[in-house]
DNA sequence: TCTGGGGTCCTAGGACCC
DNA sequence: TCTGGGGTCCTAGGACCC
């Protein structure tokens, strides 16, 4: 069996460990510049508050029901996060766990044969909340998709499951997708919701009923897996973690920006952290993409997206020379004249640091730059974020972040922080 | 006025190879 | 008039996840 740890409004819970005032009411966890919901407690869900809601929208909303709102602090949910995967990964054997997210874990839970799995999970639950102060849930079932859905059960009838629920025999599964509505299914997005509906399939159960032929055309490969994985047939494994693929920095600003250098300042310092985090794994990147664009929402004001890559003559991580192609993609895509609202950088191709192939006609200088980068990686990582950087980085943000409380900044000062450290799918 | 950010995987189609 | 067959690799776009 498989078992699903997450953690419940993990955002939300955060913010109440550093102030035990929030329980019981209505909190909200806003996105970078304030903009979006990001995070509910139940009793903000339960006044209707959608994910993803436009914080300006809810202005009434919050104001007449006191919801508490707080701009998200990425150091502390980190920090919570390593601490909730230390203590239930302690409970398995070593590899036996995959970190899903910043607030999810499955752990395999294949050695224990003669212990009961039910009462093992509940002391890992309790015991999250006892030293941290996270509440979790816990689904268990063969398949992860099944742990999704015990999970999903867990946190629907709080007051039968205290946390821990078992999708075990095929009397209960059936029972539970029968129950459980298509597009609540893991893999099926809101796309995929309508497809379903317009073929009659509501339930989970409904896809089990459809010929493998349908499911492979309208869904692809997943769709076949995902049904395999509802019936209780293992498709998808516990992965150890692995490499990023693709890294990406990009942000929306706080007001828009009309100066070609400011926009130019923002791309290079998004350049920077991308390279600054391709060191930090150890690899090079084959290729580079900026993209600018502006206020999709504004339909008063001109619109412009575009987006450009170049390919390197050699891989590189260094700060200097990704700032460079950065610059020339800058050059290349930026037009005069419009507000722009959001730009980022993307690397991905990748090499291991130790296994480049230089291009036999083009000067290769990573080398020369590497222990340059090294020796910025250690101090800042000293020091503290942006303390030694290039110059043509302005080392300020333009995105806003409401003032931090006392209690956070005592967080802040009395704990090492950890780096991120997720897959994301 | 005000609308986040960071990932993965699959597929179809085109280019190219022998 | 007649115009093969099979394979790989790359890319863009779409779908999904948290």
């Amino acid at each position: 069996m498989y078992a699903l740890v997450d953690c419940n409004n993990f955002f939300v819970s955060c913010e109440r460990t550093l102030d035990p005032k929030l329980e019981n009411k209505p909190v909200v966890v806003l996105s970078n510049n304030d903009g979006c919901v990001i995070s509910r407690s139940k009793e903000a869900k339960d006044l209707g508050i959608p994910m993803a809601a436009p914080a300006f929208k809810y202005k009434e909303l919050f104001k007449k029901h006191d919801v508490q709102c707080f701009s998200a602090k990425f150091e502390l949910y980190n920090f919570k996060s390593q601490r909730v995967i230390e203590i239930s990964t302690a409970y398995v054997d070593q590899p036996d766990y995959e970190v899903y997210s910043i607030d999810e874990l499955f752990l395999d839970l294949k050695s224990f044969k003669y212990i009961n799995i039910y009462d093992y999970c509940i002391t890992i639950k309790n015991e999250i909340y006892d030293q941290e102060k996270i509440p979790v849930s816990i689904g268990i079932a063969p398949t992860k998709t099944l742990c999704k859905v015990a999970n999903r059960i867990v946190k629907q009838f709080p007051e039968q499951f205290e946390g821990v629920y078992i999708l075990d025999t095929s009397e209960k599964i059936e029972k539970a997708l029968k129950w459980l509505n298509i597009g609540d299914v893991w893999g099926i997005g809101r796309r995929l919701a309508v497809k379903m509906q317009d073929n009659g399939v509501f339930k989970a159960w409904d896809l089990l009923q459809k010929p493998e032929m349908w499911v492979r055309k309208i869904m692809g490969i997943h769709g076949v897996r995902m049904v395999n994985e509802l019936k209780g047939i293992r498709q998808l494994e516990i992965d150890a973690p692995s490499p990023k693929k693709s890294i990406a920095v990009t942000r929306s600003f706080m007001e828009m920006l009309t100066k070609k250098e400011e926009v130019r300042e923002r791309v290079e310092t998004f350049g920077m952290y991308c390279s600054e985090r391709l060191r930090k794994q150890n690899t090079c990147c084959k290729m580079v993409t900026v993209f600018v664009q502006t206020n999709r929402f504004r339909k008063d004001l001109p619109e412009y997206r575009k987006a450009m890559t170049q390919i390197l003559p050699n891989p590189t991580n260094s700060s200097i020379l990704i700032g460079r192609v950065v610059n020339e993609l800058f050059e290349a895509i930026y037009k005069e004249g419009f507000h722009y609202k959001r730009a980022g950088v993307f690397v991905n191709d990748f090499v291991p640091e130790d296994q480049r192939q230089i291009s036999l006609f083009e000067e290769d200088t990573q080398n020369q730059h590497l222990p340059v980068m090294k020796a910025m990686d250690a101090m800042n990582k000293k020091f503290g974020k942006d303390k030694v950087r290039l110059g043509s980085m302005s080392g300020e943000n333009t995105f806003g972040r409401a003032k931090l409380s006392p209690e956070y900044e005592a967080f802040l000062k009395n704990n090492t922080l950890p780096e991120a450290n997720f897959r994301f799918h």
